[in-house]
DNA sequence: CCCGTTTTGTACCGATCGATCCAGAATTGG
DNA sequence: CCAATTCTGGATCGATCGGTACAAAACGGG
């Protein structure tokens, strides 16, 4: 009934994904995504109202990669196997391919339009469901007595975060996997140790 | 012989600072570094040639913040202990008063003036003289029978310096020092922990 | 007191920013 | 073949970007 699109919609957000995640939100213009894309303004500012429209979209469809991530989770012999195995498939994600190291959103969640509410709430609310699938797969550890009884699944589910934020940003700055596996197996591993006392022990 | 000016440096780079830490480079405008500081552009611009220029000037007094903690990292008892004063001490830094919260130098090595090659270098060093610090420290804790023989000091210098990342990032995104300190002391007795052993014990 | 020198405030520069407008091209239903 | 509708390319918008030009202002040396 009417003219049809030229392009794919999730080919197009691929190609601006790029874009953002190499040079972040402030110092992508429209000009670079054009280009990125092959679009006209016109097109762009039809199909995505915004730029921020553009990059909330862009964020979401950077989200999904991590979908799997879960089952993976789950899907070890024990939970640290499980946690080994996520941080297998992370380094994939994020330290492999031509595109850009590093996460998007943690990219975003520092300079990148953090002043953007949208962007904001997509990026907290894929903070939270990390640690929230973090924390029950530690919950199910302490089940299993692969942790002990009293242990602060919420903080030790924080603290796994915390270290992925920092591989994100050490990726970003250049570490590729060969210097950052050795960090994230003794990341995984100390979640799941009694670090204290055996520290206590070593001395 | 000539007029003289009106503005001491060290203020005009604390106030640029603040905008610096709080917006990211890319997203700070001169016009903001006018209201911030007070100055006029002529006056920028004769006393700091560039925006780049201004920028590497304060990434520099930033830098200036970290001066003492090499000497706080050798004034424990133990090496172990230098690491937790460090953090406290890295803890008053980043994450109180009323500044932006997380380090400016992680900031601007993930987006901000990436390409800026001053920017770059001065990261790049800061980086490289940290990890030294650390690898150091740990060194002395090797001789000293505080980690065993066959420790892998460059590796844990990096394991920590990527954790303490991962803690400005967290503290960025608004997380606390009360969130964060139980993370940090993790992340210290973890460093000195045989982890592998004390996790297959557990099990 | 005037001159040389440096700083300061302000107006201004071209370039680029995100965003809009509009005429023409492409399609389907009649 | 026409009408209705949507999409596309390109021109263009005002605002803002980083950076500069210039003249008045504030000093010290003669």
């Amino acid at each position: 009934m009417a003219r049809p699109r030229e392009f794919d919609e999730a080919e197009v957000l691929d190609s601006a994904l790029k874009v953002f995640w190499a040079k972040g939100y402030e110092a992508t213009s429209l000009a670079d995504i054009e280009e990125a894309t092959g679009l006209g303004r016109a097109s762009l500012y039809a199909a995505f109202s915004d730029k921020e429209g553009l990059f909330t979209k862009v964020l979401e469809r950077f989200d999904r990669r991590y979908d799997g991530l879960d089952a993976i989770l789950a899907s070890g012999p024990t939970v640290r196997a499980g946690f080994e195995r996520l941080f297998d498939e992370w380094f994939k994600l994020n330290c492999t391919g031509d595109g850009p190291r590093g996460c998007l959103m943690q990219l975003a969640a520092q300079t990148g339009g953090g002043d953007l509410p949208k962007v904001k709430a997509l990026i907290g609310e894929a903070t939270a469901r990390t640690e929230g699938s973090f924390r029950a797969a530690l919950d199910r550890a302490k089940a299993s007595g692969e942790l002990p009884p009293g242990a602060n699944t919420k903080m030790l589910a924080r603290y796994v975060a915390v270290g992925m934020q920092g591989l994100s940003s050490a990726a970003r700055a250049g570490l590729g996997k060969r210097d950052l596996r050795p960090i994230a197996a003794r990341l995984v591993a100390s979640t799941f140790a009694d670090v204290d006392h055996a520290a206590a022990e070593a001395e």
